[in-house]
DNA sequence: GCTGAGATATTCT
DNA sequence: GAATATCTCAGCC
């Protein structure tokens, strides 16, 4: 298919995450009839930056993928229920990504509905264990390529995106200067999720 | 509209 | 045993 875009995809995808996280913005992730705009991301650096990255103290049976080489899918599996689903980032070993926040299904819509019944059209994706849930991707989907055959498929964006937003993670004082989080604004499917509330397990 | 708590796989201490 | 890159639901305003 289109081997000049999947070539300039794969070098956004081999540099620091910083920068392709932004350029994947309005990009469209695939899988099987149903398509997503992707609305909002976020950045994880495999190079000791970022202490919240499952990178951060190196490669385990879960996160390996992560270290592999870019253009791949990263799933894993959290808090028991959900999944969330990252594009792999930076060359093999760096274990950078950049995780789908959000997105706007534009395609196998009645698919993504049926699976989330009750759920508003924006609802659908708002969300990176929803948005997992919208595509049905699941760890079957762990290590796959994204830019070749396969099930998942990540396709350049078709229209210019507005205005892009970015904002610093908080708490993170090794790398305050750096805005880990991009997102469309005044997109209605940008998660509104703000506040990471430390939960406290109140089991007796 | 908002808030708080429960569910539960995998990993690290 | 405790924490985590979360969502859903019930209950209240």
């Amino acid at each position: 298919m289109s081997g000049i875009a999947d070539r300039k995809l794969a070098r956004i995808l081999a540099g620091p995450v910083v920068e392709a996280a932004p350029q994947l913005l309005g990009c469209f992730i695939s899988h099987g009839d149903t398509s997503i705009r992707i609305t909002e991301v976020e950045a994880y650096s495999g190079r000791g930056l970022d202490p919240a990255s499952h990178a951060h103290r190196g490669p385990t049976a879960r996160n390996a993928s992560q270290f592999g080489p870019p253009g791949h899918a990263y799933v894993y599996f959290t808090y028991g229920m959900h999944y969330c689903l990252n594009i792999v980032c930076e060359p093999a070993g760096i274990g950078g990504g950049v995780l789908l926040r959000a997105g706007e299904v534009v395609a196998g819509i009645d698919t993504a509905r049926d699976r989330r019944p009750g759920a508003r059209d924006r609802d659908l994706a708002r969300g990176p264990a929803r948005l997992t849930r919208a595509l049905d991707v699941d760890r079957r989907l762990d290590g796959s390529p994204v830019l070749a055959d396969g099930p998942l498929r990540l396709s350049p964006r078709t229209d210019p995106v507005g205005v892009i937003e970015s904002g610093p993670r908080t708490g993170v004082s090794s790398a305050a200067d750096i805005p880990w989080r991009f997102w469309i604004a005044d997109d209605p499917t940008v998660s509104p999720y703000r506040r990471h509330v430390p939960r406290n397990r109140t089991r007796k």
